[in-house]
DNA sequence: CTGATATCAGAGGGACTGATATTC
DNA sequence: CGAATATCAGTCCCTCTGATATCA
């Protein structure tokens, strides 16, 4: 190995090795994360829908109806840009949006039966995305790399 | 509330979805990789650097200097957006910009003394940070985490 | 002429902030 | 009153496009 070192430096352990710019795992997950997001909002683009569509309408069949706020925080998405996604989901029918009577401030959210439909089909869109983007893992390690991103998601939601 | 799991054995629960929102391993990466780039950088800002410092500087180390075009190609930052990174590095003498006078067309850029004391203490800082990022898995699963994104890079890198 | 280079100006998207009016 | 809601306007950052002038 050439690597050039001032005398007056110790080695100190550092990860300094030839790759490391290929092994950072946080450089790792960007780019990968990119590619990921790329072929996500292409995929599901075909299908008029974007991934925000995906998680509101799967939130709502699995929890049941909710307030746009409680979608937020169901989602992840920001209760801002929540209103955006409703009108695009709105607009196509796939969710209903009607004031609470109980609390005026509210809008009760529900899907509507296209709407199951349509997020029927976006899982078999996002299956098939999952498989392209899971190619080069067997089925354990699938399971291995979901269960580790899950661990440390969890960490980091946990302990902001 | 939450069940508690031995560790050896699978979740059992018989795919009735209720966490299909939870693994999708697309979303997974996004939300991670959200805390991660944040994490980072806030970590580097706090050494006065940014993520695309450490990689254009980490490439001038490994593989020596070169014009930013191909410092461009190394380290994955757009062409176009190499110009700023190169500025603000140069503001801080960490490389310096000479034309080539082989090819007028090129700059050639070299990475300082003073430049490979901050990229020193820049691999500090990431060891550090990666450490906190990476902190519920044990070295090993660390290694086999980092190995399974750098089969899936590898694979979407080679697979446009 | 074709192609590469450095640079700039700006589009487009996503996360996030701040303010407002309304209602509890 | 303080807190929560839906909405809108706009910021910041990032990736990426397109155009330009300069050279090989």
């Amino acid at each position: 190995m050439t690597r050039s070192e001032p005398a007056d430096m110790p080695d100190d352990g550092a990860l300094r090795t030839p790759d490391r710019l290929r092994r950072r795992a946080s450089r790792l997950l960007s780019q990968l994360t990119m590619r990921s997001d790329r072929l996500v909002n292409e995929g599901l683009a075909r299908a008029d829908s974007r991934k925000w569509h995906y998680a509101v309408l799967a939130s709502l069949e699995e929890y049941g109806p909710g307030s746009q706020a409680e979608l937020s925080r169901r989602s992840g998405i920001y209760r801002s840009d929540m209103v955006g996604v409703l009108n695009e989901l709105a607009e196509r029918d796939l969710v209903e949006r009607a004031p609470d009577p109980d609390d005026r401030r509210r809008n009760i959210i529900t899907i509507s039966a296209r709407g199951r439909r349509h997020l029927r089909l976006l899982d078999h869109v996002l299956d098939d995305l999952h498989e392209e983007l899971l190619a080069p893992l067997d089925p354990a390690e699938r399971d291995e790399f979901v269960g580790l991103l899950i661990r440390l998601l969890d960490h980091h939601t946990r302990t902001p």
